[in-house]
DNA sequence: GTCGTTGCGTTTTTT
DNA sequence: ACGCAACGAC
């Protein structure tokens, strides 16, 4: 019976065992922290302490709690029903669908993806007759998005932070976006826990409900969690007269997300808000190497403010080989270098889904794909746009919306005019006319405007046609419920139907370029998931909040994706390309965040070597194509912070950076080529120092006149030790660093070369 | 109303 | 270099 708990260490059977009051369990990156969660789940259950429907379990992704359910229900040994389990929006949403009403909406309300809050938002703006070059849309949805995960309503904001945006006006636009959404009845998804968040706060009485309901709560990735996310948790947890049940998992030197809205002080601020919080680190690290984990821990130490955990080897196997880090001269050589790493591994019997090839940029896929090709090697990239992102997705369902409901304007604005009906500007504002001045849907203004002849020739005769498709589906629909026991769900057939009818098959099938085909495949597979459900309402619901794209899975690949992808995943080996400075750690970062910047890099860093298994290989390459020129680059700061003992560096380039800087880029593939890397002998402790750092500060004077890839020409005008400050002729005053500028040879300057 | 040209920006991403 | 979005010409 107790089984489940001897298989824990000390520490995670505390994290597990302790139910009563607030825990927070800081576990680093593979002690177990999935293990912990999901068996204290099956211990509340399987203790008699509450029922499944008792517990709210909140994670971030809709994978997490996808793997939450099948572990606890295989700690059960049966599937689970009935449970609270979900991410923070479905959860809301789910919440948010009994209460409706308070917040101005129906519990049928719409979630609108983000194409149509940006429609919607442009709308408002054009309103406002906001300039639209000047302030952009998809700047002010930011903003707006940033209020709504920091919880607040129009009504909250402050005019000190309204002055930021569209002069003033940012306040009242927003405002008015949320009135058109009630209008739509339709919520966009930061509003999905807005709006539950504002009900909690001012019913108490729905709030004791919850209070009632809810027994324990488990949240995953809590320092991934804003402030919204926070605000909802404390209203759930927070109980008169008995203690807060919830038990916090996260890692602070795993917080990636700051940028959009992630709030790390989360984590810190727990033991105040829940006074008397049991703290239980996990540092017994039973995933990787010895030498990775000394790698990270070396790494991570760099960072002020870290609640303090040291990731210690959880087995007795856990030697290993060192972590590489290898230079080299350009990013082609780079790909061609990790290439022929995984062929090699390959040959030595290890499977390519147990790599991966972890980049800082999405740019950066690119290279290493066009090498994978070349070499015949399978690969995935991972996190690229997914199925419900993709344009014929988008519109098949922006069609069933409409004719799941009517009302739903946005999909049906989105569909008008897909195939080309000839509906233009002038039909356009015509039909918002008549749906403003009756306050009737889009949809009934143009039935109107088809009754009364305002429509005309082509228009007339097309949007006749959609209105007819989109009216035999509904009524399709409305039969089905009688039928489906005979024939299987119909809704699969009637969306079929409604697609080819109303000529959106047609378009794609007329289409003459390449992907067409691949798009109908994917209007095949949408239909095709239709059939696992049982009503079309329930699908789009689906959709809606579960944005995912699960195709090849289980197929033998290499995976290329982002750091921030790979959070939460586990490869036997690891490759880390592009540790050059500016780009890992990125400038913008380090421009907009400064040291707290710095950190969260060097955060990602962590993430990327606690990924591997058995061995990671770093690499920095001394040019980089980026864009249409070459950069020439030096190793990431990161590198250098690396501890000696446990790596060992290797790399032709060390020796030609000097040249890089200065040698056209067309040598550097020859360069590369006579210098095979992976060949050359590696060079071990010493080695690990980076090659004497190109200091230029020392050779560019102030006065000098200097060239820059990007800002062009200008003059030094002050310089520290790598940093110069350089007034350009054309881009102004910039601080860059001296590896970036070339002197100009031949002005009065006389820089040496 | 549609088609072609110009111009800008270009980290990370979930739901 | 490239892709997307907005504008102007047919």
């Amino acid at each position: 019976m107790d089984t489940y708990l001897e298989r824990l260490n000390p520490e995670q059977r505390e994290a597990v065992e302790s139910l009563d009051g607030p825990v927070l369990v800081l576990a680093g990156a593979g002690t177990g922290k999935t293990r912990v969660l999901t068996t204290r789940f099956a211990h509340i259950l399987l203790s008699g302490r509450a029922s499944p429907g008792q517990v709210l379990a909140v994670t971030f992704t809709n994978k997490a709690a996808r793997e939450m359910r099948e572990r606890v229900g295989h700690l059960l040994q049966r599937p689970v029903e009935g449970l609270w389990l979900g991410t923070f929006h479905a959860l809301c949403a789910r919440m948010l669908r009994r209460h409706a009403e308070y917040v101005g909406l129906t519990s049928s309300f719409t979630i609108l993806d983000t194409d149509d809050q940006l429609r919607l938002l442009k709308q408002v703006m054009e309103l406002h007759r906001i300039d639209a070059k000047r302030w952009p849309p998809p700047g002010l949805m930011g903003a707006i998005q940033r209020w709504k995960d920091r919880g607040l309503t129009p009504d909250r904001i402050t005019p000190s932070e309204d002055t930021d945006f569209a002069g003033g006006k940012a306040r009242q636009i927003y405002a008015d976006y949320q009135e058109r959404l009630a209008q739509l009845n339709a919520a966009d998804f930061g509003d999905l826990m807005l709006h539950i968040v504002e009900i909690l706060r001012t019913r108490p009485d729905v709030l004791a409900q919850y209070h009632r309901f809810f027994r324990y709560i488990l949240v995953d990735e809590y320092q991934d969690t804003n402030t919204i996310q926070y605000l909802w948790l404390r209203l759930l947890a927070k109980r008169e007269g008995a203690a807060a049940n919830i038990c916090c998992v996260g890692d602070d030197d795993q917080s990636i997300y700051s940028w959009r809205g992630a709030e790390v002080e989360n984590i810190l601020r727990f033991e105040k808000d829940f006074p008397g919080a049991k703290i239980v680190k996990l540092e017994s690290n039973y995933r990787s190497t010895a030498p990775i984990l000394a790698a990270a821990s070396g790494l991570i130490a760099h960072n002020e403010g870290r609640l303090g955990k040291t990731l210690r080897p959880g087995r007795n196997d856990a030697e290993g080989e060192k972590v590489l880090v290898a230079s080299v001269w350009d990013s082609d050589e780079e790909a061609r270098m990790v290439g022929e790493r995984i062929e090699q591994l390959q040959r030595d019997d290890h499977r390519l889904s147990e790599m991966a090839i972890l980049v800082r940029a999405g740019f950066q896929t690119r290279a290493f794909e066009e090498r994978m090709i070349t070499l015949g090697l399978p690969y995935k990239v991972v996190g690229g746009l997914r199925f419900y992102e993709r344009q014929e997705i988008r519109d098949a369902i922006a069609y069933m919306r409409v004719m799941n409901q009517p009302s739903d304007d946005l999909a049906f604005e989105r569909i008008v005019n897909v195939p080309r009906r000839g509906v233009g500007d002038v039909a356009m504002q015509a039909l918002h006319m008549a749906a403003r001045s009756e306050r009737i849907p889009m949809t009934a203004a143009v039935l109107k405007l088809l009754a009364d002849g305002t429509l005309k020739g082509r228009v007339r005769e097309q949007l006749g046609l959609l209105m007819t498709a989109l009216g035999h589906g509904r009524e399709a629909l409305a039969q089905a419920s009688d039928e489906a026991l005979l024939a299987g769900p119909s809704h699969v057939r009637v969306v079929e139907a409604l697609l080819e009818d109303a000529g959106y098959v047609a378009m794609w099938k007329k289409d003459k370029s390449p992907d067409a085909p691949g798009r109908l495949d994917n209007l095949k597979e949408l239909v095709r998931a239709l059939v696992e459900f049982d009503t079309l309402g329930g699908f789009l619901e689906h959709v809606s909040l579960v944005m995912e794209n699960d195709e090849n899975a289980g197929a033998d690949r290499v995976n290329i994706m982002t750091l921030h992808g790979a959070k939460g995943l586990e490869f036997d080996s690891v490759f880390l390309p592009g540790w050059e400075e500016g780009l890992f750690p990125s400038q913008r970062t380090l421009d907009e965040g400064g040291n707290k910047g710095l950190e969260e890099e060097r955060r990602l860093a962590y993430v990327g070597i606690t990924r591997a298994r058995k061995r990671a290989l770093i690499s920095h390459a001394a040019n980089r194509r980026i864009y249409a020129n070459w950069q020439s680059s030096v190793p990431s700061r990161v590198v250098e912070e690396l501890p000696e003992e446990h790596g060992e560096h290797r790399g032709a380039a060390a020796g030609a950076r000097e040249l890089s800087r200065s040698a056209p880029p067309v040598f550097g593939s020859q360069f590369g080529g006579q210098f095979p890397l992976m060949a050359r002998r590696p060079r071990t402790a010493e080695a690990w120092e980076q090659p004497a750092r190109p200091s230029r500060a020392g050779g560019i004077a102030v006065g000098a006149r200097v060239f820059h890839q990007k800002f062009g020409y200008g003059v030094v005008t002050g310089a520290d030790d790598s940093k110069l400050d350089v007034e350009f002729d054309k881009a102004g005053l910039k601080r860059v660093l001296d590896s970036y500028v070339e002197p100009v040879i031949g002005s009065d300057s006389g820089a040496p070369s």
